[in-house]
RNA sequence: GGUCUCGUAGCUCAGUUGGAUAGAGCAACAGCCUUCUAAGCUGUGGGUCGAAGGUUCGAAUCCUUCCGGGAUCACCA
């Protein structure tokens, strides 16, 4: 690699000249900065100490020395401190000659080894999905497939949370005010007609709590008194005796809203390799809990309950199990990440879960320490930021959700006016158009979303997200069209590819091999920083470099045989590129637009 | 109040282990289609990197304090 050569070069002459070696931190290399001559730059202040000389000095005499003992070095610069290196030509044709063919240029080979377990998505089965968990499916698909790509065995898992008071709700209001309403009568989604119920559901209560307000009772005492509420309480006891009626309407609903999602997920373009459901999983954990009892690791109250004292972790006391010998949410998360370690041996559990739940995972990794699990660190919470509306955060209660099936109609909608007001659709068919309309749609969403790193807190503003010129989507499919029709233009006109390459490269035509270069590494690191925005960020720079090679330098029209050659090639490597990278974020890249 | 997190151009965001004069896109303005797709390209304006200290050859980046926003601290999930 570059570097390496670089770096032997650059520590050979620091040898020779100042007899002792660069000093401990590694030799840094930056790409060089535009307004100066070459290509990477050693900054030469971390040795000045060791060298006994001014940084131009050094800079000076050990680019000297690496013009002579590097081959690839062709001419070097200083200013200040900084030694900027040109590399030559050859190098880069070098390194385009052994790649440019490749399909999934810089991806790592699989390995045989321990899968990552990537938890994502994991959807109450009470209303549809929404924006929040765009990000998040969007996110999980990403990262597992950015993942796969560096080599690692993936394997994606959903944990519907199938069961609970909120489920119950959905139900209590179907009895009530459902009148036999079905997705199959109505024509509308399972998922979507649960959410009206579940709607339906807080707003009587929401009616009875007024009610009772107005009565003097105060806020908690009337929650806990409103008749709804101990209904769909006695709901939720009557679901875990097994009471066959009310398992009944369960399993129905929840297979409306199933198939609500699997459509929702379709259209996303998501999935999962496997599915668990919290109706199977949620007494999971309770052993564990029990034997922290028996080794004195966990705490029993005076009143039977369960706890695992973190202060010492600077942390509370957390609830395990309550008096009753019930469970909570963080028991069956023990139960299930056990079940999980021991049913995968997984080298990564990675739960894709927003930052909201940061304390939990603190917890959860915490007392399976405690616990003596020594797969605990593999626990990892990919913690991604909230996403904002311009009118704040989104809520349901004040019907600002933004809805993923119609932001996706949205989407595509946009794309098709957009696409027809510039006549780019009058020669498709309607298939082929409406494959189009979904594509864009769909490409500008995941872009929107993805360029921004997951960590972050990202503002969702719907007619920034439908813009298709810019930093977008669009913009980088668009240029992948650009380039098949280029190429499809070249076998009409019956340009023979051969392996004769330039010795020669335009300042564009070398900028754009540089951008290629680099693509191993981002991969890496978009790898381990979990991060899509790294991959979506280096797909819009290629786009944008490959843009302004197309504009400023002639390809087909290139008269000189083996220019053309090597300017299709270098177009047909981007386009690889473009579209095996793009597909590492769920994009897919038209052949024409 | 404790803990965590964020604050970069009017807006949305980059800025990977500290490196050169802090970058894109949108919006605004000015150019480029008889020539490979103008969903493109080129240019102009726009910044006290929240504030103040500190560390050092060098700080948007690391440390401290403060200001401002967000999350969380349930016998909810």
């Amino acid at each position: 690699m570059l570097e390496n050569i670089l770096s032997q070069g650059f520590s050979r002459a620091f040898i020779e000249l100042y007899g002792e070696e660069p000093v401990g931190n590694q030799v840094i290399f930056q790409k060089t900065r535009s307004e100066f001559e070459g290509d990477r730059t050693i900054v030469v202040f971390p040795f000045v100490k060791v060298a006994k000389k001014s940084p131009e000095m050094i800079a000076t005499e050990i680019g000297e020395k690496m013009l002579q003992s590097v081959d690839i070095v062709e001419k070097f610069n200083v200013v200040k401190g900084f030694l900027n290196l040109l590399i030559s030509d050859s190098y880069w044709l070098n390194f385009f000659n052994k790649n440019y063919q490749k399909q999934h240029f810089g991806f790592i080979e699989p390995t045989s080894g321990k899968p990552v377990v990537v938890e994502y998505s994991s959807p109450n089965t009470n209303k549809p999905l929404h924006l929040g968990h765009v990000r998040n499916n969007l996110l999980g698909f990403s990262v597992s497939e950015i993942l796969k790509a560096n080599g690692h065995p993936v394997v994606r898992v959903n944990l519907v949370n199938d069961r609970g008071i909120h489920i119950c709700k959905s139900m209590l209001a179907w009895q009530k005010w459902g009148n036999e309403r079905t997705p199959e009568n109505e024509d509308i989604k399972g998922d979507k007609l649960v959410g009206e119920m579940y709607v339906r559901f807080d707003k009587e209560l929401k009616q009875q709590l007024s009610e009772m307000t107005d009565l003097g009772l105060s806020e908690m005492e009337v929650l806990k008194k409103a008749p709804l509420m101990i209904e769909a309480q006695e709901m939720l006891l009557k679901w875990e005796a097994g009471d066959p009626e009310i398992r009944n309407l369960w399993k129905i609903m929840n297979g409306w809203v199933y198939a609500g999602f699997d459509e929702t997920y379709k259209r996303m373009g998501v999935d999962f390799d496997k599915i668990y459901y919290e109706s199977e999983t949620y007494l999971l954990g309770k052993d564990l809990v029990q034997e922290g009892v028996e080794s004195g690791v966990l705490i029993i109250k005076d009143d039977g309950s369960v706890w695992c004292d973190l202060t010492a972790d600077g942390l509370d006391e957390k609830l395990l199990l309550r008096a009753d010998g019930t469970s909570v949410y963080m028991t069956q998360d023990l139960g299930t990440a056990e079940f999980r370690a021991k049913e995968y041996d997984p080298s990564k559990l990675i739960y894709v879960v927003g930052n909201e739940q940061n304390y939990h995972f603190d917890v959860l990794k915490l007392v399976l320490r405690k616990l003596n699990r020594d797969w605990a660190d593999s626990i990892e919470h990919l913690s991604y930021g909230m996403v904002e509306l311009p009118q704040g955060k989104m809520k349901s209660r004040e019907g600002t959700v933004v809805d993923a099936d119609e932001l996706m109609d949205e989407m595509i909608a946009t794309a098709k006016s957009m696409t027809e007001e510039l006549g780019k659709s009058e020669n498709l068919a309607k298939a082929d158009a409406d494959k189009l309309y979904y594509q864009i749609g769909l490409g500008a969403l995941k872009y929107f979303i993805l360029k921004v790193d997951p960590k972050k807190t990202m503002m969702f503003n719907p007619q920034e997200s439908v813009d298709f010129n810019g930093n977008t989507g669009p913009f980088i499919q668009y240029t992948h069209a650009r380039i098949v029709s280029l190429l499809r233009k070249s076998v009409q006109l019956g340009t023979i590819l051969s392996e004769d390459l330039t010795t020669i490269l335009l300042p564009k035509e070398k900028a754009l091999i540089l951008q290629l270069y680099i693509f191993p590494e981002i991969l890496i690191e978009a790898g381990k920083n979990r991060s899509p925005a790294l991959i979506a960020n280096y797909l819009y720079d290629l786009a944008k470099e490959f843009n302004q090679f197309y504009q400023e330098i002639p390809i087909l029209k290139e008269e000189d045989p083996i220019k053309r050659n090597f300017r299709l090639l270098l177009c047909s490597f981007t386009q690889q590129v473009l579209k095996s990278t793009s597909a590492l974020l769920g994009m897919e890249m038209p052949e024409k637009m």
